[in-house]
Formats: C-alpha cells, structure tokens, sequence
DNA sequence: CGCTTAATTGAACATACTCAAAATTTGTGG
DNA sequence: CCACAAATTTTGAGTATGTTCAATTAAGCG
C-alpha cells in the first residue's frame, strides 16, 4: 500500500485546473517548481501523511481524492477536510512549523506530486500575487474551520448530515445528471464529516431518503429536493 | 460606548511585547505603520467590528482584551478566540477578502489603534519574515480551530468547561500568588467558550469547585488543583 | 461460496438542554 | 448609605437527543 511508482506527470502546469494555487504561477515557475517534484500512487486507503509526522515537503493532488482526518481521544475520527485534483495538501503543519496535526488517507487510487518546500518559498518570495493566494487560502481555511466548529455544535444531527451531503456537493459535484454525488463514501466516512456516531448518520440517511430529499442506492447518493437540503441543513433543530 | 478620542500612544513599537508581529519589524518599519494609525478608546462591552462588516483596516490591541465570537443561527455565541494587548485584530477577514465572520467586543475598556492595511501590505513585501510570521499565524489559527471543533465535539461538558479555564490560564496568565486569573468573566462568556449553555457551565464550574480542583468567589477563579484540571481536560467523559 | 466487513435496526441509557423559579449580585438614585 | 430595580447566577425538574451496545441483514471479496 501507498507504494512509490514511477509515472508521467510531465510538468506542474498539468495541475493548474480552475483557479487553484498552481495557476497563479507563470508557465516559467510552473516548470522551476516541477524539476524536484517526485510523483507517487496511493492506493485506496493508504496513508499520505499522519498525524505527528514531520512535514518535509508539500503534496499536489494529480489525480484522486483524499480525506483529511484528526484523531480524537476517544478514537473517534473526525474528517476536517477532503481535497481532490489540484489542490495543495500538507500546506498548514508547513506554514505553522508543526507536525501534521491530522492524517490524510487515499479515498481511492490517487497520484499525488510531492514538491520541494524550499522551491516553494521561493516561489512565494518572487511571486508576491502567488504568496497572497496562500495566503488567502489560509484565512479562508480558518473560517470554514471555525465556521464547521460552530455549526457542529449546536446543529442536530439532521442538519449535520444534511450539510455533509451539501459539503460533497459543492466539493466534488454530480455526474451529468446533475443529482448524483460524484463521490462515494462509507457511512463511517459521512458520520466522520458531519461529527456523528454511524448509526446517527445512517439514520439521518434515511429520514433524508423517505422525506424523498434524498435518494439512496448503496453509496450511490442522489440529491432529490436540493432546496429542502439546505432548508435542513440550516435549521437549528431539524 | 465605542468612542473615539485622541490618545496617545507614540508609536507602534510601544505594542512591540513579548514576540508578537511588531516584534518582526525594524524600527523604522514600526515607525511607518505608526504613520497612520488611529487611536481609539473602546469602553467594555462596545463592539470593535460586526460580523457582516467589511474590513478597511487592522486593529491592534495597545491595552485591554477582546473577546471574538459567532452568533449561531439558534442565537447562541460561540467565543472563537480571545485576545490581549500586543494583538492583531480582524487580520483573517482581510486576508481572505471577506467580510467579517465573527464580532469582536471589548471585555473591558480597550485602547486599539486601527492600521493601514495599504501600509500592512506594503510591509509584508518588504520584509518577508514578516509576511512568514504572519503566514505562520494563519497556520496556527486553523490548528486552534480545528482542534477545538474536534475537541468540544467529542468531549462532555466538565471537560469542555475545563479546557475553557486552561485556555484562559494560557492566554491571560494569572495573579503575582500564581493561581489567580487574571481575567474576569461572566458565566455566560465562559459558557460561550466552552460551547455549553450557561448552566451546564456553571454546574460543571461547581463540580470542579466541590472537588478542590477550582476555587470560585463570585467571578474569581483560581486554580487549586493544576494537574486534576488538566487531566480532566483531556477525559472524553469526566 | 464462505468469510469478513459494512450497513442497518432496535432498545436502553446517559447527557446536556430547556424552561422555570429562587437567590444573589450589581448598579443607581434618593 | 440604603433601598430598590435590574441583571446575573444558581438550583431544580423534566425532556429530548444522540450515544452505546447488541443483534441482524446485506454487501464485498478472495
């Protein structure tokens, strides 16, 4: 698991999709910050970093999509964040001089770019446009975390699992039918997001389905009432 | 209540304790934030920014503390973080491009300068500790949040309530007898910081008084019992 | 096809919340 | 300085909600 494997990723700029952080750099530093890049797949399920571990270096998501998770005292896990193609993981514990304080775990097979730390600062040193970009994403990480916290907290578990569902939708997207979750979890995982026990989720699942807000296959989640989604998902006791 | 009047605090070195941002600026980079500063007296209770505002500065604290909260949607506050005199105020905000997410209020009466955000950027370009500083800032603000989101979720209330009481030991530091508190809250307050309701605090407070742990007068706390408090803050379920 | 893991359902239980009332503190004006 | 009003703090009782534990069913996988 989570085995080294020679691949062909050619440059950084393969990355730059949307507007993450890759884009804001020119097609020249693209290429300075590919020459240390070393590529890598991770299995389903294998782990990218863990907490307590020394960050030496920053992950760039090629392809596949990782949870973040924080393990509790009571061993519950809670996920703090999922991240997909694109996007920069391992960048907080760098920023802050930490350890990792959370592990990030492969939700399926990914390729994921470690790149060079000291690259990195260069780059944001020369590229004051790029350096506010982090910055940027820093302070926004901080409001969903505080905003999460929060709303966890005095949510019921309804509204909790209802903006979980939301959370992946506005995460990752549907399929072409423009209703189904393009992401598929275990329930362990759901409950993980939205702060619950498993049977907590599970059964929030499916008031959702018989209230026919949601529409359940297996992992296979529609979205069949959206308005009455966020409606739930805001309400202080569902 | 909130008015402003002249003051006179000489310049921003004057806020240069401890290791704080200041700290990482030259004398005479002190000396150009200092250029366009406003003074501003807050008196306790008065609001410094709202949520919803849009931010056209920092603040920086001269004197007094400062209590940041989020009002939850069932008109509950949740405190998100507290600050002290040598602190910056409403620097996330600014930094994600966002309005204000949370409301910042004056727990006693405040004496705040209000900087150039022009003049904050123009410093952070030039001086790259500074702006590493402050990144690293960023980091440890996520970390504080996301611990705590997962801490208050999975832990009772005597423990939440005893986290709350370390944190401000932490933060604020005691009386010369060592014990003391140096800072002096309602209930009410104290509840919004451990994400409990005011009577759950103050029953899980009256415990920690009954087992010799705290020592209560009225608003005044001192901690009796250092290593009980903190292994109670640890417990999933005390 | 059997085995292991995940998902679901049920029931008892614990915990913190809400609402309400009493007690205490604080502030203010006479 | 006292008396009164207002706000805060404290205590009590009932209730709702989610957790836990246990058992059952379904699904994935060699």
């Amino acid at each position: 698991m989570g085995k080294k494997q020679a691949l062909n990723i050619p440059t950084c700029n393969a990355c730059a999709n949307g507007n993450n952080l890759i884009c804001h750099l020119s097609h020249g530093q693209q290429a300075a910050l590919s020459e240390f890049k070393l590529e890598a797949v991770f299995r389903k399920g294998s782990v990218i970093f863990r907490e307590g571990d020394r960050p030496n270096g920053l992950f760039c998501i090629h392809k596949g999509k990782v949870k973040v998770t924080k393990l509790t005292n009571s061993g519950r896990e809670q996920v703090v964040r999922l991240s997909k193609e694109g996007e920069i993981l391992g960048y907080r514990a760098l920023f802050a001089g930490e350890e990792y304080t959370a592990t990030a775990t492969a939700l399926e097979d990914c390729e994921i770019c470690q790149l060079s730390k000291e690259r990195f600062y260069e780059l944001m040193t020369a590229n004051p446009e790029f350096n506010r970009a982090i910055l940027q994403m820093l302070a926004q990480d901080v409001r969903r975390a505080e905003d999460t916290w929060t709303d966890q907290n005095q949510k019921g578990a309804k509204a909790r699992v209802a903006e979980a569902i939301l959370y992946l939708y506005r995460k990752f997207g549907t399929e072409a039918d423009g209703r189904t979750l393009s992401v598929s979890l275990s329930r362990q995982d759901i409950a993980d997001l939205a702060g619950v026990a498993s049977e907590t989720a599970i059964r929030s699942l499916s008031f959702l389905d018989a209230e026919g807000i949601l529409g359940l296959e297996g992992k296979v989640i529609r979205i069949l009432n959206m308005h009455s989604l966020e409606q739930l998902s805001v309400e202080h006791n569902a």
